[in-house]
DNA sequence: CCATTAAGATACT
DNA sequence: AGTATCTTAATGG
């Protein structure tokens, strides 16, 4: 088992100062979370942010109707910046975050963000990128639903599952598929038949495994 | 066995 | 593409 700190050092050292890092320590809240339990949901308050040190995040949003819609994953080392600029305004969070895979979290207290901005530049930097690839990822997001059909939509979903998963093989039904997508679940049984009679994937119950078609 | 639920099929919008 | 409805297949008691 090792400690936090050691963890941190080995995972983020080219990252972040050696001052930064004992500070995360000291002030950051480590948490645990198993695949599929609800790390964040939608109005509940933000005062800390999460730095994902281990397995991956997916973060949704959710509209009146309770339909939700995949935004992105969150990765080792990633942060989630739309949690970032609530923090500061003391805003309830507009997104859900549940772990895809075992993952381990650290909260930062928001309060110390804006010093943490003025006293280390490896934060800052950070900080900056990170907002920046996260408003890329909504970016695409946006436009995969604007302009992409939903075979391509299906497509991409399966490939980037697969990535954070670090398998071809992925345990999900059709049916959670389909809500991740914001579809229905014949639609999206139908497009994986297709993929299957193409020989992009297999199927079986509760499973779809891409094959090395795939790139 | 049977109950539950995922996935397939068909028809209609 | 999406909904409604029915059928079939897998799973776990």
């Amino acid at each position: 088992m090792h400690t936090c700190k050691e963890k941190l050092e080995q995972q983020f050292k080219y990252l972040f100062e050696e001052k930064l890092i004992e500070d995360m320590c000291r002030h950051g809240k480590l948490r645990v979370f198993d695949a599929n339990v609800t790390i964040m949901d939608i109005g509940s308050d933000l005062n800390a942010i999460p730095f994902v040190i281990d397995g991956s995040i997916k973060v949704l949003t959710e509209n009146d109707q309770s339909d939700d819609l995949l935004l992105y994953y969150l990765e080792s080392g990633d942060t989630c910046s739309v949690t970032l600029s609530c923090c500061s305004h003391n805003a309830k969070s507009k997104v859900k975050a549940i772990a895809e895979t075992r993952s381990e979290v650290l909260f930062i207290p928001g309060s110390l963000l804006s010093e943490w901005m003025v006293r280390y530049a490896s934060w800052r930097n950070y900080i900056l990128d990170s907002y920046n690839s996260r408003l890329n990822e909504m970016i695409e997001a946006i436009d995969s639903l604007a302009f992409q059909n939903l075979e391509e939509r299906l497509m991409n979903y399966l490939k980037d599952k697969s990535w954070v998963n670090k398998t071809r093989i992925l345990d999900v039904t059709h049916q959670q598929i389909a809500s991740d997508l914001n579809s229905s679940r014949v639609v999206i049984s139908r497009l994986l038949k297709k993929f299957e009679k193409n020989k992009m994937i297999l199927q079986q119950r509760n499973r779809v495994e891409l094959t090395d078609k795939l790139s």
